[in-house]
DNA sequence: ACTCGGATTCTCT
DNA sequence: GAGAATCCGAGTA
């Protein structure tokens, strides 16, 4: 994919980013899934449209830098004790726009990823990437390896690639799981699909 | 230094 | 549908 792909807002980019193909190098080979449920996060550059949910919302940290730089980067945060989230940076440097991967559905060594999450290898592919925490532990991804690697680098572990493959209906919905801003229409899935998670009823 | 709560998932019932 | 597991970042003092 190409780099200006990512220096629009992310709210933009993230319908697009349906379809695409995510895909890791790990020790036990190359990972890949299809990007089909996404949610976007806006920088703190938008004044019309507040964005508290984001983690760049009050600006510059250790935590968040990687929001802040280039587009097309990975930013990994850690949550809840025990999960990680992967994200894509959008917006030229200096504005911290984000995708959250929030599902892939498996494409490339869903053993391995059944392996890395403790399932069968039989697993359904729903149970393997359905959901931001499980499609980074079936992807080997983790803060400290991953985060502000670049995704469009050829060297990079981390990919993110486009084949021909061009998605049906998309739905459109408010995002999962956060308290702030929480109508904001962000959030953008391919309806239909196995792995997108369902909507949790409050 | 201390406190609070979260862009989650699992295991029950 | 509820509760647990579990830790770090950010805000306050």
């Amino acid at each position: 994919m190409q780099r200006r792909f990512f220096a629009e807002p992310p709210e933009i980019a993230a319908p697009l980013l349906l379809g695409k193909i995510l895909a890791c190098r790990t020790p036990k080979g190359w990972l890949a899934g299809r990007i089909v449920e996404v949610e976007a996060y806006l920088g703190p550059h938008i004044t019309e449209t507040p964005d508290p949910a984001a983690h760049s919302f009050r600006g510059v940290t250790p935590r968040n830098a990687v929001m802040f730089g280039p587009p097309g980067y990975c930013y990994v945060y850690f949550i809840y004790g025990m999960y990680y989230c992967v994200n894509v940076t959008c917006e030229p440097e200096g504005k911290a726009g984000a995708i959250l991967i929030r599902a892939l559905e498996p494409v490339l060594g869903e053993e391995i990823m059944a392996a890395n999450r403790g399932l069968a290898s039989k697993a359904s592919p729903e149970k393997l990437t359905g959901g931001p925490g499980r499609l980074c532990q079936a992807m080997g991804i983790t803060r400290p390896e991953h985060n502000g690697l670049d995704f469009l680098d050829p060297e990079s572990p981390l990919q993110m690639r486009s084949d021909n493959w061009s998605p049906g209906e998309i739905e459109i919905s408010p995002r999962i799981g956060i308290r702030h801003a929480a109508d904001l229409p962000l959030r953008f899935a391919l309806a239909d699909n196995c792995c997108v998670s369902r909507v949790r009823s409050s």
